[in-house]
DNA sequence: TCAAGCGGAATGAACATTCCGTCCAAAATA
DNA sequence: TATTTTGGACGGAATGTTCATTCCGCTTGA
């Protein structure tokens, strides 16, 4: 019994995920989200106390896949460009591949939900005690290649571009094929990298 | 007449601005904003159709004071690198400055209104034929400081990291003080100036 | 006197959530 | 083993609320 209850959640938030992804929280009303999941309303309720708890049940499940794409085939023992760009190629892969997800973490995050949730982490983590992997790597930067600046704009630097250009990806308006990956990654390390001579390494 | 007309309308818009920036789109019914603009909300449809075309005005007004925010005090005779820093500086302090607006112009960036305006204006502007000031940089760098990569990629490397952090700024996370500012633009340059020799320039 | 401008009650639609009757598998009983 | 009981899982109709939008009577300046 436990394994097809747990069947049946899973359902649910995949039919969520993609229905959110598609048409946005407020757009997307618990009853097409029942029949997207082939399910009646009532059950959507057995399993979540409400639309919110769904929200943020399928926030920590998408947000773990994420992280776990991210720190993919990392190689500690590399340079830290070598290691910054494995991550954010990871980054970008994932998230390219996976519309729903980056749809649904965007819309998460430009939400009252994601803002707190925002502000709760980098309360939480601070310093060298960041889960961030990016943070971790920056901070760990023994070899100094990188740029001393505050943690947030590092951060910007280094995601933002990323951001950006998925969601003109998602919109049909760039082909993210993996030389144009390439290149962002490379710019992104050329705008947190202590430029020292010659063309970055 | 008409001059009263202009600031009823002015004043709505200005209470919609506000409302729509601190509360959303969805969670901003008409009545709580004819309230704030002190205004019976049968008067708010005698100068907007309905919700989305006071959106849709709304969104031209913000767009606009941007667009001209931005080239302010650009001089056409420095070089790519001082213009593109002078742009840079702009966008952030004008967004820094006017967090309403930045709310606002997220959030329709991020609903379905906003995606099919971006298709639209790319669609419209191709190569040299941008309206967007810093495609227009990009395009006339005589001086080939500037790598070459697809629009988008440096449209993403410019833009990326000065949204992300903004978003940080508004939640509280930092404060945007000049010298971050500075760091930012810089940042930004390095990302997308061909890296010759030396420390950037 | 009379529009044009206005305010806000009234209307109707769209939802989130609740409620309740049905179904069924397995435990209890004979 | 055959029959009955039981309780959880379900579906979907019913409910109540929250809006966007409309309608209509009042006000006021010409």
């Amino acid at each position: 019994m436990l394994p097809v209850k747990k069947t049946k959640q899973k359902i649910i938030m995949q039919a969520a995920l993609e229905l959110f992804a598609e048409q946005g929280f407020h757009d997307a009303p618990m009853s097409q989200l029942a029949e997207q999941a082939q399910v009646g309303v009532g059950s959507v309720y057995r399993y979540f106390k409400d639309k919110n708890e769904l929200i943020e049940k399928l926030y920590f499940e998408v947000d773990e896949a994420l992280q776990m794409a991210i720190i993919k085939n990392v190689d500690q023992t590399l340079s830290t460009r070598q290691q910054f760009l494995q991550l954010i190629t990871n980054l970008i892969h994932f998230l390219r591949d996976h519309p729903h997800e980056f749809k649904f973490l965007e819309q998460y995050y430009h939400s009252p939900f994601g803002i707190d949730k925002k502000r709760e982490k980098l309360l939480l983590e601070n310093g060298a005690n960041q889960k961030n992997p990016f943070m971790q790597l920056f901070f760990s930067d023994k070899t100094k290649a990188v740029k001393t600046l505050p943690g947030p704009v590092l951060h910007a630097l280094a995601f933002g571009p990323v951001l950006f250009l998925l969601r003109d990806a998602m919109a049909g308006l760039v082909e993210l094929d993996d030389a144009l990956i390439e290149h962002m990654a490379k710019g992104c390390w050329d705008a947190i990298r202590i430029s020292t001579a010659g063309p970055a390494q």
